[in-house]
Parts: structure tokens; C-alpha cells; sequence
RNA sequence: UGGGGGAUCGUUCAACGGUAGGACAGCGGACUCUGACUCCGUCGAUCUAGGUUCGAAUCCUAGUCCCCCAGCCA
């Protein structure tokens, strides 16, 4: 076989080991260049309806487009496909155009709009009824339903779909000068009805629209459809490869028609799979949904996946650009996991933003050894790792706050922050020990009292001693006031986009607003869109001004180790655990939560019971020994001495092993798995397989 | 039950008849004046069944499942 990587597309070197795969897109146009469909040149477009704001769905599209170009030192341009007046607005043009500049992309002077070519179109469009290819048709829409046939039966042909070229070619320029209401008439191609791909049943060409369009005012009363609009813009601009989402596929055979049909210049349609994200929804229907029932602050809040409201919430475009890299493209159905977009969020920003402490739930700590009115100043570096950040100076008081959370009375073994008797780091400061804790009526705590060491001055101990913990602190003195809003995912589940009953999934904690954050006085300076990590707790950039107390919104929280621990501690202290190693089944009231597509990723096995033994401290657990064919025995505890009154009857039973669980540590030892069982207490029933089959084999 | 697409670690992208690899997530560890960053380690997948082949994720056959299409929307 000829080797592709060899054909001189690629950059001198780059087909060594660690040459970058090559998408199928590029695969296509490594392919056309060699086949010289194009002459070697590389012409993309961006090319969106103005009815509705930019969101990372489109963010993918951009960078793929803006970037095949770069990539093949050719052109993108923007395009807006405005052919349908009804819904476009100059305040979605407006907001695209900024996005797209935003994300980092430049289109020179290759700004266009469909509704430039309506001439053009015009005269296409006149041409096809000249070539007998095109015919006035008077169905209503109802009818043009009725006679499109389904999908499993033909359409049946209009009885217009025979008038003669001098007809058509009347009641056409009739119709552009506006005799005819909207519905009234349409322009159809000439195509099949009983073609079994729907696009071809004779589609419409142009519709009569009285509507005023935002750019050609009144000029026209009918318009084009997309699918003809769209090809013959693509002709116009000279277009390569016109690269859009899935759901355009079957209107390919459309696109080729009206091209060869006109006999024009012809571009490539590749089609890839659009962008879904987790938590979020994607379709510019829900969006305006969520905008106009006012379940969000408009277009731009940074709860939505859109690039205004990314950008108000502080995402950077390289960021952007980077999950738009790593995602790839391909032709499969995907929803990308949001935290890869955080990962890259973060990525960039860890690198970019300075560091400053702010206390979002201020304790306040009184410092019993500090000289009262005392106030030093701390010169600290504004990122860890980059001095050419520079400096800002922190100043440190008596009163001090710290975070609330930093703050156990009774500590559990793996908190290392402040507790009674604890002595931990103020960053930048001392070292601080916990000698009194204050508390009101209620017995919440309202303060601390604390000792620090003045030898500790700068943040490390002369002696050598170390602390488990830093804090952040902010004075008390010295500190400004800000609103926090902390936002999280607008939706509960990964996926709401299935149902029509999306609202029902909405985050009702998607956005928290903190009134009391005590920031350190540099942020006094901040401008707005500044971002700024704040150190332990994420990224925040300062969102509006005006007013006396300034607004941050939370970008993206840092990396929580912490909070993982922490709650894992949580949920086995305070929930009651179900009986380990048996997987309860749902109640009959309620509906199982368990997908299909989820119920299909358990890898259920075939076990034969091998030993079974009494679990000491426990009345409800039996240790089993459990042949999965693996060669070796599992170890499983198991939830189901109530159904076991006989331990032996047991032995050599068939049962339903979930072989594919993350093996859990217990306190009486490792369980390598989970049987199927349901009920309760002693109507508890295991599922026992019969017939013959072997340990290990899957379960369907 | 028409047509068009798609099935590879939990997620996503690769591997183009020759060792199934990367990233994110997970888990474990090292480091740490951010429980961050960084570093190291680790877990983990070819939809099913046949066939061709020395060799199959890849080719063939037959299934299964998922997505899209019946706008005068794009």
C-alpha cells in the first residue's frame, strides 16, 4: 500500500513515532489533495443561523473549520445563513460575530450572509424551472404532508408538478413580487416522490415569507430553504469541504443535486457529530427556553454553555480552544464529560491567574499574642511557579478571618486544618495554634481565639517544625466586601436532554450566592473579566463594578481532594450503608432509577458457590467463596444470611455475580463483587440459576 | 417493517490485516507554605455469532443495539 503519510502534506519530520492521528476529515482532505479534487487548496466556513447565541456546540464547529483551514494554509470564512427572517435577530449576528473573534478567530474580510446572494439565488432558482427541473405547486402545506408519503410508503406527485416552464416562470416572478399570501405557493424541485430519502420528494425550494429581514428590509417576500441556499452559498464562495453536523447527511444527496443540477461548482459535504456535554443542554430551542421562562439571567449567564456565558464566567478561549482539540471529532454520538471542559479550564487558568486569598464564609479569629494595632505587611508572590507574575503586598492584623470550614471543633483523624490545640500555617504569615473556640447561644461556633508563633514569621518555623495545614486568611481589618456567586451545573443528571420534561432536571442549587466574603484589599484593583485563583478554593473572575460591592463568579473550583475524603468519611458515618455486597431490588412504588444503557454496562457472570462462611460481628453477612472461571476464587460478602437459614444448602448453587464492580475494601476483608438477590429480611430470595450453565459465562 | 449513519476502557479520540494506545475520570503513592500544581504508578475496552487468514477492532456473512429523517426550520 502506498504510504499516505508520505504524500508531502505532512510537515517535515512529523510522521515519526509521535506524528498526531489524523481525524477523518483531514483523512478526506489528505485524500482530495492527492487526488487533486481541489487543486490543493483548503476553503472551510463557519457558517450559523443567527437565531440564537454561540455555544460550545458551536465553539467545536468553529475551531474545526477556523483551524482545518490554518492547518492547510487556507481560508475560513463566516457566514451567516440568514434565509429565515422569522427567526433571525441583528443581536444574534452581533453576538456571533464577538464570539468567534472571542474564541480567537479571524475571518479578514470574508464576512458574508446567504441573504447576500438572494440575487443570485434568484436567478438559479430561474434557471432550474428553465431546465424543467423546478415547478410552481399551490398545495397547502397539509397537503404537501399528506402527498410526501411516509417513511415506509412513497409520496404521490403533485397535481402542479406538470405545469409548462412559461407557467412556472409566471407564477415564480408572481410570486417574488408578491401576489400570493405566505403557504399559498411554493418553488419545488423536481426531484422523486417516491424516493425513499424524504429530502428528495420533491423538496421546497422557496417559501413566500412577508416578513421584513433584518438585512434586505423588504425587498423580497420569498426566500430560499436551506438546503438550497446552502449549497449554492458554499458554490459562490469557492467552499472546499463544507463541514456540518450528522443530521445534514441525508440531505447531501440534496446538496449534490441542486449543484449538478445547475451545473455550478461543487464543494464536498463532510459531515461529524455534533458536540453534547454532560449537565447541560445543547439545542438552541431549550436555550431560549431557559432564557425566556427567566430559569436563567439571559444568554450570557454563566450557567449556560454558551460562549457569553462561559466568557462571563470566566473560561478563557484558549481554554476553549484546547477541549475543542481534545475531544477530536469523529462520527459517533457522543457526550463529552464536562469535567474534561473544567480540566482545561483549570489547565490554562493554573498557568495565567494570580493568586489572591479571599474567605468566602468568613470565622473570625482573634489573635490573643498579637499586639493590638500592630500591622505587618507580606510581600507574596502572585503565582507558585512564575516570578514574572510579580508580587502584592497582604496585610496581616490582630482579627483575622479564616474559612469557616477550616475550622473543626472535633476533628476526624484526616482533617489537618485548625482545631482546638491544632496549630497550623496562615500562608505567607505564621504559624497559628487554636486556644479557645467562641460560641453563641446555639453552640455554633462564632470564633477563635488563637496564639501564633513570632518565630514563625514569613511561614516557616526556625526549629525545623512543620504544620499539616495552610490556610488562607484575609485581615480583618483591611478587608474588602464581595458578593460571591458560586455556580455549579445547571442540570442534576448527566444527561437531560432526553425527555420534553428538561426543566424538571434543572439544578435547583446552580447558582449560590455568598454575601459575605471577606476579600484581601489588592482585589480593590481588580478589573472586570480579571480572573483570579483564590487560593483553595478555585477561580474566580470579577464580574461587574458597579455598586459598592463588587461581584466574583466562580469559574471552576480547584481539584478537591479533600472534599472526596471527606465525604466518603460522610457517607459512611451518617448514611446507613444497605447490606454490602447485595444489590437491593427496586421497590415496586418506585420507578428504577437504573437505565437501560446503564443496566447494560453490568457484566453479569455465571458464580458457583465454593465455600460459604459465617461473618463474626455481623448477623446479616456471609463470606463466600465464588468460582467466576476465572482460575481463582472471589471473595464476596454478601448481604444475605436472612435468606440462608442453611448455610450448606448453599454450597454448589448457581447464582448472579455483578463481576465488573470496583472490588470494595471491608472491614472483615475484600469483596470482590455482588450477587443478585431481592426482598427483605426473610422474604429475602437469592437469584439461583438453573440448566447447566458454566461459572464465568455471561448473563444476558 | 423505508432511507441514512454509528457501535473500541466509565467518557472521548486513536490504531487503516501484525504488541489495542493517548487524554479525562477513578484508584494508589511521592512532593508541597494552596488537600492545588507537578511527578510516578495503577485499574480498565474491541456489540454478538459465524467465516476468511499464520494472524482480525480492521475483511466477509448474519444478527443486535443506538442516533437521524415524514418543517413552507437550519
Amino acid at each position: 500500500m502506498e504510504e499516505a503519510k508520505a504524500s508531502g502534506t505532512a510537515a517535515p519530520g512529523t510522521e515519526s513515532a509521535g506524528a498526531k492521528p489524523v481525524d477523518f476529515i483531514r483523512a478526506i482532505i489528505n485524500e482530495h489533495n492527492r487526488s487533486g479534487r481541489f487543486g490543493g487548496k483548503v476553503h472551510t466556513r463557519f457558517p450559523p443561523e443567527p437565531n440564537g447565541y454561540l455555544h460550545i456546540g458551536h465553539a467545536k464547529s468553529v475551531c474545526l473549520n477556523f483551524k482545518i483551514a490554518a492547518d492547510y494554509n487556507g481560508l475560513c470564512n463566516l457566514r451567516m445563513d440568514d434565509t429565515n427572517p422569522v427567526k433571525e435577530e441583528v443581536e444574534y449576528i452581533e453576538s456571533i460575530i464577538q464570539d468567534v473573534h472571542w474564541l480567537g478567530f479571524d475571518w479578514d474580510d470574508r464576512l458574508f450572509y446567504a441573504s447576500d446572494y438572494y440575487d443570485r439565488l434568484y436567478e438559479y432558482a430561474v434557471k432550474l424551472i428553465r431546465l424543467g427541473k423546478a415547478y410552481v405547486c399551490d398545495q397547502g402545506p397539509d397537503e404537501m404532508r399528506q402527498y410526501r408519503g411516509t417513511l415506509t410508503e412513497p409520496g404521490r406527485e403533485s397535481p402542479w408538478r406538470s405545469r409548462s416552464v412559461e407557467e412556472n416562470l409566471d407564477l415564480f416572478e408572481r410570486m417574488r413580487k408578491g401576489e400570493f399570501g405566505e403557504g399559498e405557493k411554493t418553488l419545488r424541485a423536481r426531484i422523486d416522490m417516491a424516493s425513499p430519502n424524504l429530502n428528495m420528494r420533491d423538496p421546497v425550494t422557496y417559501r413566500i415569507l412577508h416578513s421584513t429581514h433584518h438585512r434586505t428590509g423588504e425587498k423580497w417576500c420569498i426566500y430560499p430553504m436551506y438546503d438550497f441556499a446552502h449549497c449554492l452559498s458554499d458554490s459562490l464562495e469557492g467552499i472546499t469541504h463544507s463541514i456540518c453536523t450528522l443530521e445534514f447527511e441525508d440531505h447531501r444527496p440534496l446538496y449534490d443535486w441542486y449543484l449538478d443540477a445547475l451545473d455550478v461548482y461543487h464543494p464536498q459535504q463532510i459531515e461529524f457529530a455534533r458536540l453534547n456535554l454532560t449537565y447541560t443542554v445543547m439545542s438552541k430551542r431549550k436555550l431560549l427556553q431557559l432564557v425566556q421562562q427567566k430559569n436563567v439571567n439571559g444568554w450570557d449567564d454563566p450557567r449556560m454553555p454558551t460562549i457569553a456565558g462561559m466568557r462571563r464566567r470566566g473560561y478563557t478561549p484558549g481554554a476553549i480552544r484546547n477541549f475543542c482539540e481534545r475531544i477530536g471529532v469523529a462520527k459517533n454520538d457522543s457526550v463529552v464529560d464536562v469535567e474534561l471542559l473544567e480540566f482545561c479550564v483549570r489547565e490554562d487558568l493554573n498557568l495565567k491567574a494570580p493568586r489572591r486569598m479571599a474567605v468566602l464564609d468568613p470565622l473570625e479569629v482573634v489573635i490573643e499574642n498579637y499586639p493590638e494595632g500592630q500591622v505587618e505587611e507580606f510581600r507574596l508572590p502572585n503565582h507558585p511557579d512564575d516570578p514574572s507574575l510579580g508580587f502584592r503586598t497582604v496585610p496581616f492584623s490582630k482579627t483575622v478571618y479564616i474559612e469557616k470550614e477550616d475550622f473543626m471543633e472535633e476533628p476526624s483523624a484526616k482533617f489537618f486544618r485548625l482545631a482546638p490545640g491544632r496549630e497550623v500555617r496562615l500562608r505567607g504569615a505564621y504559624f497559628l495554634t487554636c486556644t479557645g473556640v467562641r460560641k453563641n447561644g446555639k453552640g455554633e461556633v462564632t470564633g477563635l481565639t488563637c496564639s501564633y508563633d513570632p518565630q514563625t514569621k514569613g511561614g516557616d518555623a526556625p526549629d525545623g517544625r512543620k504544620v499539616k495545614g495552610t490556610l488562607h486568611w484575609v485581615s480583618a481589618a483591611h478587608a474588602i466586601k464581595a458578593d460571591i456567586n458560586l455556580y455549579d451545573r445547571l442540570f442534576q443528571v448527566p444527561s437531560p436532554e432526553g425527555g420534553d420534561n428538561f426543566l424538571d432536571l434543572l439544578n435547583p442549587d446552580s447558582l449560590r450566592r455568598l454575601s459575605s466574603a471577606m476579600l484581601e484589599p489588592s482585589l480593590a484593583d481588580a478589573r472586570p473579566g480579571a480572573t483570579f485563583q483564590f487560593e483553595r478554593q478555585g477561580y474566580f473572575c470579577l464580574d461587574e463594578k458597579d455598586g459598592q460591592t463588587p461581584v466574583f463568579n466562580r469559574t471552576v473550583t480547584l481539584r478537591d481532594t479533600w472534599a472526596k475524603i471527606d465525604k466518603g468519611e460522610g457517607d459512611r458515618g451518617r448514611k446507613k450503608a444497605p447490606a454490602p455486597g447485595v444489590k437491593p431490588a427496586p421497590k415496586k412504588e418506585e420507578a428504577p432509577k437504573i437505565a437501560m444503557e446503564d443496566f447494560a454496562k453490568v457484566d453479569l457472570r455465571v458464580g458457583l458457590i465454593r465455600e460459604v462462611s459465617l461473618v463474626e460481628g455481623s448477623d446479616k453477612l456471609l463470606r463466600l467463596m465464588v468460582d467466576v472461571g476465572e482460575g481463582r476464587l472471589r471473595q464476596i460478602f454478601a448481604g444475605i444470611r436472612p435468606a440462608c437459614p442453611d448455610l450448606d444448602d448453599l454450597l454448589g448453587r448457581k447464582v448472579a455475580v455483578v463481576a465488573n464492580l470496583k472490588e470494595r475494601q471491608m472491614k472483615f476483608g475484600l469483596s470482590e463483587g455482588m450477587i443478585l438477590a431481592g426482598g427483605e429480611g426473610e422474604r429475602m430470595g437469592i437469584v439461583t440459576l438453573n440448566g447447566d450453565p458454566l461459572p464465568g459465562d455471561r448473563i444476558s
